[in-house]
DNA sequence: ACCTGAACACCGTTCAAGT
DNA sequence: ACCTGAACACCGTTCAAGT
């Protein structure tokens, strides 16, 4: 069973794809993302990927999927990292949010997008394990008494509308690389003090 | 001179097709936008619009160009008529910008995304003449004592993230409309609550 | 079970030519 | 000055046929 000479079957064709389409979202955007370029750069005839997505969006909603669980990875290393204290670990996992969206604009963009559109499931689970880091940081913050009491779910989601915000608004060029940590501790402390006046 | 019978100059082109675009954009997503489909709803060859607008992109720059003029519009309107309060104005432009997300959520993007791009000058212009409402907000706020001193854009940063965070989740339909008014009161009484602990 | 290749209906873009 | 219409190179999607 030779691996080289473009055997029949490719045997990695969707992860294949999927490598190669994350590449191009991140390189030039989603709009470039074709499927028969896809093909072609994987070495493969433009109607094989229709077995493993059966379109465009099918493409668009597993690079979502992707997407989400790279970035729950990636708020947890960051929380985990950041030792005990409750303002350690809020400024931790913004920072690593805004940090995905500097690197992975196109993609960021991506995942929000497909979330409209079937609801695959798969996608909507992944997404809820990405955004439990950030509801276990706004438990702590309830136990500790440092933010109001009630669904954590509702008290989180001005904290989650700042952090995304700073994301879309690095993304559109508005705020650059110099400002950006600077309005991140900005904004965590912001949340923080609002938070503890209510209490 | 007639009107009728389809002149071979059709006279309003470049502001039909506009207006058709923004509808397209409205009711079925950047992504359908089609020139070609344009230009034959406005009864006119595919070739046409290219007179007005080079490329694809300079059509949806005029677009997001458009869409800014109309916001800052809103906006003005908005602050003119809640009063000479401080907290009523930023509430009610808020809520005016989330109402614009609300119901023009591909255009806002669009409008953010056409910003990367070639930087078209009178786009620029059209985007920091709707912030300045923004501006004004903020510097009221700073002679009432109520906010930071220094650079009103700085000390903005972080309310115009929190609305933006807010609308993008409103677009992406992780916030519905029952939420929405509450999430907006909540985020502008957080603000205000954040900053009057930091004077 | 997985992939090929022709076919179809659509694009955006270019450009000589018409009015 | 503004618009037409043919041409070119690309798409996504479908589907019989191959291995």
């Amino acid at each position: 069973m030779p691996v080289t000479d473009r055997p029949y079957h490719h045997g990695n064709l969707r992860t294949a794809l999927l490598a190669e389409a994350e590449r191009t979202v991140r390189e030039r955007g989603v709009q470039e993302l074709s499927l028969r370029e896809l093909a072609r750069q994987v070495g493969v005839s433009h109607g094989a990927p229709r077995r493993h997505f059966p379109d465009r969006q099918a493409l668009l909603d597993a690079l979502a999927e992707a997407g989400f669980a790279r970035l729950g990875a990636e708020l947890r290393i960051a929380i985990d990292g950041a030792g005990e204290e409750f303002e350690a670990r809020l400024h931790a996992t913004a920072a690593a949010y805004v940090r995905f969206a500097t690197r992975d604009a196109a993609l960021l963009e991506l995942m929000f997008a497909s979330k409209h559109g079937k609801q695959s499931g798969a996608l909507h689970e992944a997404a809820d394990r990405a955004f439990s880091v950030m509801l276990e940081l706004i438990e702590q913050g309830q136990a500790e008494g440092i933010l109001d009491h009630g669904e954590p779910e509702r008290v989180g989601l001005v904290l989650f509308a700042t952090i995304q915000g700073i994301a879309a608004l690095v993304s559109s060029g508005m705020v650059d690389a110099e400002q950006l940590d600077e309005l991140v501790a900005d904004a965590t402390a912001h949340f923080v003090r609002g938070s503890h006046a209510a209490a």
